[in-house]
Order: structure tokens, then C-alpha cells, then sequence
DNA sequence: GATTTAACTGAACATTCGTTCAGATCAAAG
DNA sequence: CTTTGATCTGAACGAATGTTCAGTTAAATC
């Protein structure tokens, strides 16, 4: 038995993924061929089937991972204690966590179209799960009276949006560093659902 | 000279249009073909040519379209007045265009990278024509005093991304109408603002 | 150094793609 | 009724698509 572990495969592997990420963000997922996913990684377009079972399986388990980090990075770094703090430790979070990972937000959000039924499904409830999470804050902080909220899942989904635009202007490079913008962020979120 | 005016093409030219335009937002620009289209039409694929140079240019001729309606129903109904009655106008009429057009709205936002250089160029000024319409009803606010906002443009581009992502959830025969969806967000948007 | 086999190549498969164009069709103008 | 030309058909073009697979390569094991 030869090359058992260690090989090629556990270089290759992540570098088609990576290259298929950057790529379907640039052009979208349709528009990119697995020879191009090839040329990135420098193998022939045959040799990528080592690595998935075929092009949509490639995208939802790109998709799938992503939502999946998202969710784990989040119950890590979610802290107890009053709704105020949570909602806070949220925002911070989505802006740090999205703006690092620019390209899977992108891909997870504008190719959900082109994913089989059975994974769009899957998809989404991990993004329902997420959505979820704020808005059981945005619930507590409504019952506890220091948030005025008529409708928590709405203002979710409002409070999300507005959220992940940041990866829409933000550039690591550009006037404002991520405490900046947190900063602002936050401003707004607090005083958006403040009584 | 027959048939110069009233004819077919006065027909076909929108329903190819139109046509594109749903396609566009279920399947994505890549992935839908001349040929669906023409499908969709009840015409065959050559004779889409009569009304588009290309593929490229019809997508280019509908997000134009788009957003030159979407600049001049504004400047239509923008009021003059205080900057927290503009801001008002502002957000109601963001919500109801957009919901009333969502397959013009996806596309135009989703196709971007589809776009040829020049054409990119072209949509990305009008979309920032219309974020500047906002930014200065920001300004005008911070300025009187009505406001607190540290960045207008980022502001600007906060509150659009919240309002623009009721698409991604209203649907007319949901459990809120319109009306309510306006007033739930409009108290975000102005909460968000205040002093 | 011989053997094993994971990893990859290179060619092939049937489809589909955007686009072109000669010719058919037919409603309106003369 | 004849002419005109806008409109559309139907076939064709080369290029590109996702996927398969027999065969080559070479690193790790014995």
C-alpha cells in the first residue's frame, strides 16, 4: 500500500476548493468551468473527480462549510448575560466573521439559486438557524423591555441585511479599519431597537 | 415599406424583454440560454437578434432600464421639507419599488459580474447616483442637527442594504401587507438616526 | 529493487452554447 | 394585384460544456 496519507491528495483537495471559491465568486458559479477550476489548481480537468463527485456537489459543500463555520464560530463567541451585551457581541461578530471570509458569504448568498433541491434545503436551514440566533436575542431583549420590537424575526432579517452590506463596500485597506466600522455599525443597530 | 410601425416588433421586443428579465432572476444570467428565452417568446433563438445585439447587451439594456426608472420615480416623488420627513419618503418609496419590481431588483444587483468592463462602469455610476440621493438627505440632517450620524455615506449605504433586503422575504400574500412593512422599518430607519 | 496503488493525464463522449444567415412568410403600401 | 421589406425560421458554425476512463507516473512500502 503506497501514499497512504500525507500525499498529494491533502494538498490538492483544499487548493480545488479554494480555487473554486475565489472563482465562482469572481464569475459566478455557472459562468466558471471545471477546466478553469483545473488551470487554478494546475491539474488536468479529470483529475478534479478525486476530489468531488461533480460540480454541484463542489458548490453545496463549499456552501455547507461555510454556513456550518459560521454557526460554530458563533456559539463559541456568544457571550450569556443581558440582551444589550449579546446583541452587541452579534454584530461585532457578523461584521469580523463576513468581511474575513468575503468570498463564501458571497458565493452562499448569490448562488443559492443554482444549488439541487435537496441541498438548497439544507442550505437554508442553516440559515434560518442563524437568523434564529439573533432573533431569540432580539425576543429576550423585547420580553426583558429594553429593546422595543414589534415583530423580532423582521428585525432580524433587517438588522442581517444591513449587516452583511458591509462586505459590499468594505476594504481591508480602505479609510476605515474594522473597529470603525464595528463602531458605526453598532451605533446604529443599538439605537435602531432601542425603547 | 411594409409593416413599419404597430407591427410585430413593438410585440416581441418587450416580451423578449420581459422574458429575459424572469429568466434571468430564477436561473441567473450564465445559466440561461438564447434559446430559453426564445422558448419563452414562442419564437426560435435567431430571432432574438432582431432586438438585441447579444446576450450581453440585452442584460446591460435591462439593468439600465432599471435603474433609470428606479432614479426618475424618485426624483418624481422625493418631497422637499425637513430631512426626517425626506428620509421618510425615502424609506417608503425604497420599500415599495423595489418589492413591486423584485426580478429587476435581483438581477440588478446579482448580474453585476456578468457585465462587460464598460458596462459595469456605467451601471455602478447610476447605483451610486442613487445611494447619493440618500447620503444627502444624511447630510442635510446631521447638519441641522436632526441626525447623529458620524459617516453619511456608510449610513447611506447601511440603511439601503436593510431596506432593500425586504425583497428577500416579503411576499404580497404574506402575513404583513406593505403598509405594515413600511411602518415596522421606517421605525428602525429613523430610530437608527436620531440624536 | 520490486511491488503496489493513489494521483493524475489526455483523449474522448454527447450536448449545448452564442451567433450568423440564406431563404420563407406575409401584412401593408402602391 | 404586385411589390416591398420587416419578421421570423431552420439549419449550420466552431467552440466549449460536464463527465468518464484506460493508461501513465511516481511515491511509499516491503
Amino acid at each position: 500500500m503506497a501514499r497512504t496519507q500525507g500525499s498529494h491528495s491533502d494538498i490538492t483537495g483544499p487548493r480545488v476548493r479554494e480555487a473554486a471559491l475565489a472563482l465562482f465568486a469572481q464569475h459566478g458559479f455557472a459562468a466558471v468551468s471545471m477546466r478553469q477550476i483545473a488551470r487554478a489548481v494546475g491539474v488536468q480537468a479529470g483529475a478534479l473527480y478525486n476530489y468531488t463527485p461533480d460540480k454541484q456537489t463542489l458548490l453545496y459543500e463549499l456552501m455547507r462549510a461555510h454556513m456550518e463555520d459560521l454557526l460554530a464560530a458563533w456559539d463559541r463567541a456568544a457571550p450569556a448575560g443581558a440582551a444589550l451585551e449579546r446583541l452587541e457581541a452579534f454584530t461585532r461578530f457578523h461584521i469580523r466573521f463576513n468581511t474575513s471570509r468575503a468570498d463564501a458569504v458571497f458565493v452562499s448568498y448569490m448562488e443559492l439559486r443554482n444549488l439541487a433541491p435537496e441541498n438548497f434545503k439544507a442550505i437554508e436551514r442553516l440559515r434560518r438557524e442563524y437568523e434564529t440566533r439573533l432573533e431569540s436575542i432580539l425576543r429576550a431583549g423585547a420580553d426583558a423591555g429594553s429593546f422595543a420590537i414589534a415583530e423580532p424575526r423582521i428585525a432580524s432579517m433587517a438588522l442581517i441585511a444591513m449587516l452583511t452590506g458591509v462586505n459590499t463596500w468594505f476594504r481591508a485597506d480602505g479609510r476605515l479599519d474594522l473597529a470603525s466600522v464595528e463602531a458605526i455599525y453598532w451605533d446604529m443597530v443599538r439605537k435602531s431597537v432601542a425603547v
